[in-house]
DNA sequence: AAGTATTTGTTCGATTTCGAACGCACGGAC
DNA sequence: GTCCGTGCGTTCGAAATCGAACAAATACTT
């Protein structure tokens, strides 16, 4: 296993960056940049997790399977973020799927490693135990948003949360995805999209968004996603709540 | 604060009662039974959190506020586990409301010295991180089942929860209340509550819930019950998983 | 014990959302 | 350049759910 040695100041994870650079020798030396191509599985409900993945760019949906077969999305994790979060918790099994749905690369750690960093840094646990509050925070929310509010508004949450992790105004995304992800059919994205596309805030064709107007989509939203970007900020930062995406 | 000492072998909650008695007598002298009324809101969102309280008897729900004022049920907890999770992660700020949904008792350590508990007990450590981690498997699954799963069904996961949790096959309990938990209006609680009825499984009279076939309700119920309880009884064993109520 | 205020449980029309079927646009093959 | 396969976005009737008004039962007051 001979992987070059990476450097903490050129890392774009928000947790790695914000780890002080004495508890970084506990990480580095066994972080290995891997690719995370798009629809990839990186965790798989039910299944043991290895390594935890500490994301650099793209975006990994965090899912529910539901017995129909359909699944729901629970969460997303950024270059904010990480994925293999149930080691945190000192488990090493996944009580859901993580999938890429945007493309890029991570830095990824074996359990083994992972679990003596943590021992031996205060920090990085501490740090990481807030990354996790905040992800409950996020998973809680958005429950009860599932639960209230219409598509419309949880469409254009989705679109900023996208956005903010995604490092563009563009990227790759079609209805049958986005519908998913909500946890409704198909017609009711397109319907919703289609208002959204209307009012000027977003364009789209064939599998193919883009933010055109982030204020307008920030008006259009329900108010999960600022408090869900909130919390992220109180609890990691104001760079963290970027998603390190536009304010890296 | 002369407050008479606890005996592990005498309390009621699963997290207690599962750690390593050695690993007791950093928690234990610091314990104080505390009464857990009807209504009471042990923790406010936004507001500070200043102790855990271990539950011994009733039930509690997690509550997200929106900002039509309405709230949703994320989580439950009863004596299988605690509240002031936020302490356990190292932050003192509650992301959500935490109600007294039924009366009960409460084992209540404060913040300073929950923490010192924390880092003087490895195994108090690992077996409140199973514990958050349930939790977050509740708080994903439930996300996911009010995305997709009809109100019959849900009220049925509730009622199986609620029972769990209850220590008895009667309970008071309105429509008002269980719909707000389920985030949907009145009626659609109404409606579901009565086939329930006349399929036998529940009675109920002005704000007195009864669980007649308990069976019956498994059968009723969306898979989401069965998955969380999967969950609880993997990370924190079976007694944990039927609550200390039945099992008890 | 009767009247009254309060809270609970039910019924109704309107809206949202669902599930299946339809027609269209892109990308590869020849 | 044209054909054809694949996958996308849209439209429709049906069902579930919503929000407001109604009716019934309890607890309090005198």
């Amino acid at each position: 296993m001979s992987h070059s040695t990476i450097q903490q100041s050129s890392v774009r994870n928000g947790l790695l960056a914000a780890l002080p650079p004495a508890d970084w020798a506990h990480l580095g030396p066994h972080l290995e940049a891997v690719e995370l191509p798009f629809d990839q599985t990186v965790h798989a409900a039910g299944g043991p997790v290895d390594a935890v993945f500490f994301i650099e760019t793209g975006m990994v949906s965090i899912l529910v399977t539901l017995e129909d077969g359909s699944q729901v999305e629970s969460g997303i994790a950024g270059p904010e973020g990480l994925l293999g979060l149930t080691l945190v918790f000192g488990d090493s099994r996944s009580f859901t799927d993580a999938r890429v749905q945007l493309e890029g690369t991570a830095l990824r750690i074996g359990a083994a490693a992972f679990h003596t960093a943590m021992d031996r840094s205060p920090a990085l646990r501490a740090l990481l135990l807030r990354y996790a509050l905040a992800f409950l925070g996020q998973v809680t929310q958005s429950g009860a948003c599932n639960a209230r509010h219409p598509i419309e508004n949880r469409l254009a949450r989705w679109l900023l949360t996208a956005h903010d992790r995604a490092g563009a105004d563009e990227f790759p995304m079609t209805h049958e995805f986005m519908a998913m992800m909500l946890g409704v059919n198909r017609p009711g994205v397109s319907i919703a999209a289609g208002i959204l596309n209307r009012a000027g805030l977003i364009r789209y064709v064939r599998g193919h968004m883009t933010i055109t107007d982030r204020p307008g989509l920030e008006a259009a939203t329900c108010e999960c996603y600022h408090t869900v970007r909130h919390e992220y900020a109180r609890l990691l930062g104001p760079r963290a709540a970027a998603s390190a995406a536009s304010g890296g």
